[in-house]
DNA sequence: TAGGCCATCTGGTCCT
DNA sequence: AGGACCAGATGGCCTA
């Protein structure tokens, strides 16, 4: 099989971003005919066995059709089961359209996926064009992030503390660390973290212990492209008028849908199928979970603070931004790439 | 140049 | 039969 060249540069994220892409994502008959989109190799890569499925065979089958004999015909396996069709030249058509299908398909997929990534991460507090986090830095922040809101949730912990952006800053890499820290310059005087390696955390996760000095934003790290960010901000609540939620679907991305513009869900809404590990609660409402630390967040249902504008919540504290927020009612379901209002967030960031 | 990240193709599996 | 989802493999791009 040959293995064909693959064109893929650098403007194919352009192609990616554009949403023509995805509309023309169906109709182009995939990419293995334009040049953009290209294949690389053929079914036989990196000596995977070929199955004998009819989809596989049907690739191989391009180039020797006749496998089954030997030169000689001793060779020709005697197979069980079911006799293999033969492999008319309809055939083989029908099964590459299907494959060239299939792979159109499974890009509109990814492409949905990377759409909610990107409003992922968009509602992280160090959204930056110019400094986009990786997927899986994304994904670590963002527990970090939902495990911080609880944290200030639970405990009432100020989110311009040090503890909150070490909670944000756990387990990431140093790079991303310094992003966050970059972004989240609380007051006038630079955060201050300290990441260790991994003592402090949990399998997997990095540590991050006061008293370890390590100022940010670190030498290498220039303050415009990753903006600044009080602590309040990045809840999203100084001069938030928060939206009365109406529309509890999330505006998912699936593929074919347009990105994110939709209505903004409520910051804080933590549902109830948020939690790591779910215990028995005298309250049939509450969740809880352990930390990585060790400690347990409690989570309340989110009508327990579903107060008015300027309702105070019971254990959280008085008149703070955070619970300033009017009626909120979110389903089980909702998911979080609707979560925090994304203007509010990069407003306050200086996204370039 | 090595390593990280990414997009894509591909075949397998499961489900409708 | 066909679609969704998944994981493996590969090569391109970028950066330290």
């Amino acid at each position: 099989m040959m293995t064909k060249p693959f064109g893929k540069s650098g403007d194919m994220n352009d192609l990616v971003s554009s949403l023509g892409w995805l509309e023309e994502d169906g109709s182009s008959q995939d990419g293995d005919e334009s040049p953009e989109m290209r294949g690389r190799h053929g079914p036989n890569v990196g000596g995977r066995v070929h199955s004998c499925t009819e989809l596989g065979s049907e690739d191989m089958d391009e180039e020797d059709d006749d496998e089954e004999v030997g030169p000689n015909g001793e060779n020709a396996p005697k197979r069980r089961g079911p006799k293999k069709k033969k492999m008319t030249t309809a055939r083989k058509e029908r099964f590459r359209a299907r494959r060239i299908k299939a792979n159109a398909r499974e890009r509109s997929r990814m492409h949905g996926l990377n759409d909610a990534l990107d409003n992922l991460r968009r509602v992280m507090p160090c959204y930056s064009k110019t400094q986009k986090l990786s997927k899986i830095e994304t994904l670590r922040l963002a527990r970090n992030y939902i495990w911080a809101l609880s944290e200030v949730l639970e405990s009432g912990q100020s989110p311009e503390s040090l503890g909150f952006v070490e909670m944000l800053c756990k387990g990431l890499s140093q790079p991303t660390s310094n992003l966050v820290a970059g972004c989240l310059q609380l007051g006038p005087t630079p955060v201050i973290l300290n990441k260790l390696e991994d003592k402090s955390g949990g399998p997997g996760m990095g540590g991050v212990v006061a008293g370890h000095p390590l100022s940010y934003p670190s030498p290498g790290l220039p303050s415009p492209p990753y903006g600044s960010l009080e602590a309040s901000h990045l809840l999203h609540m100084k001069g938030y008028k928060a939206p009365v939620y109406e529309n509890p679907s999330p505006n998912e991305c699936s593929s074919g849908t347009p990105p994110y513009d939709g209505p903004l869900t409520p910051p804080l809404s933590i549902s109830s199928n948020f939690a790591l590990k779910q215990e028995p609660s005298p309250h049939e409402s509450e969740r809880n979970f352990t930390s990585h630390s060790g400690q347990h967040a409690h989570f309340l249902p989110s009508h327990h603070y579903t107060n008015s504008t300027t309702g105070s919540l019971p254990g959280g504290p008085q008149g703070h931004p955070i619970f300033q927020t009017s009626r909120y009612e979110l389903p089980l379901d909702v998911t979080f790439d609707s979560f925090p209002p994304s203007h509010l967030v990069t407003s306050q960031m200086g996204t370039i």
